[in-house]
DNA sequence: GCATAGTACATTGTATTGCTATGTATATGG
DNA sequence: CCATATACATAGCAATACAATGTACTATGC
């Protein structure tokens, strides 16, 4: 099996947790709804978030009191569901940054010392 | 609950990927066993490795060419099993440095505009 | 009118994997 | 002897990314 198998197996490993991260970023500059949200994290981060994992996690996110919904109906198109992070996701955030950082760090270490 | 647990619950979800990378990076710099490996990560990163996430690890690492084994036998003391990365192991990590140094960046962009 | 593509949210089932708990065996200090 | 440390290993559980699928509405071209 080459390497880019392997690779291809261990991104989605490497982004779990990550994608919790890369969404309490973003809408820590303003509400989103779900299917903005996907297309500004490819965006962003060229990380395809597929529908079956956005929308469980967002109801995760909803469920632990990080975020919360509301729903916006426009004269035109579908009714679209608005989340928007709270005090607790914030600081939840501030935390996971830190963590981030710190690992970052370490194996900023390890490349260099190889 | 407050944003300490759910810290708590996403650290392992962040660290999932991230180890087989950190166990390639410190197998670039040499052979090591197992047990001697847990300890290094946890001074190299602060990441406590359980041993029942450690051995299945490199079970896998080794079951797809990664590493390879060998057990060393000294005159006293328990007999060790020595890992080392494979040429397979070292396209690998080349590759799953680009996809951290790419993330990483990605990251640190959304943290600035925030 | 109507087909096609796009927008928008949601659920089910599967595979992967970190972790807890537990087990085996050897070595060492009190 | 008995606790602690070293060293490897497995079984079972829980979390989660993803593919596949479904619903419903809108916009565009013909």
């Amino acid at each position: 099996m080459g390497s880019d198998k392997i690779i291809e197996r261990w991104v989605p490993q490497f982004r779990k947790g990550l994608l919790e991260f890369i969404i309490l970023l973003k809408l820590q500059q303003g509400a989103i709804y779900g299917y903005e949200l996907a297309i500004e994290i490819k965006k962003l981060t060229s990380i395809e978030v597929a529908e079956g994992t956005l929308y469980p996690l967002l109801n995760r996110l909803k469920r632990d009191g990080l975020v919360t919904t509301e729903w916006q109906t426009a004269e035109v198109g579908t009714p679209r569901k608005y989340y928007k992070i709270t005090t607790l996701g914030l600081e939840t955030l501030t935390k996971m940054k830190t963590v981030w950082t710190n690992t970052h760090s370490s194996i900023l270490n390890m490349v260099m010392q190889s």
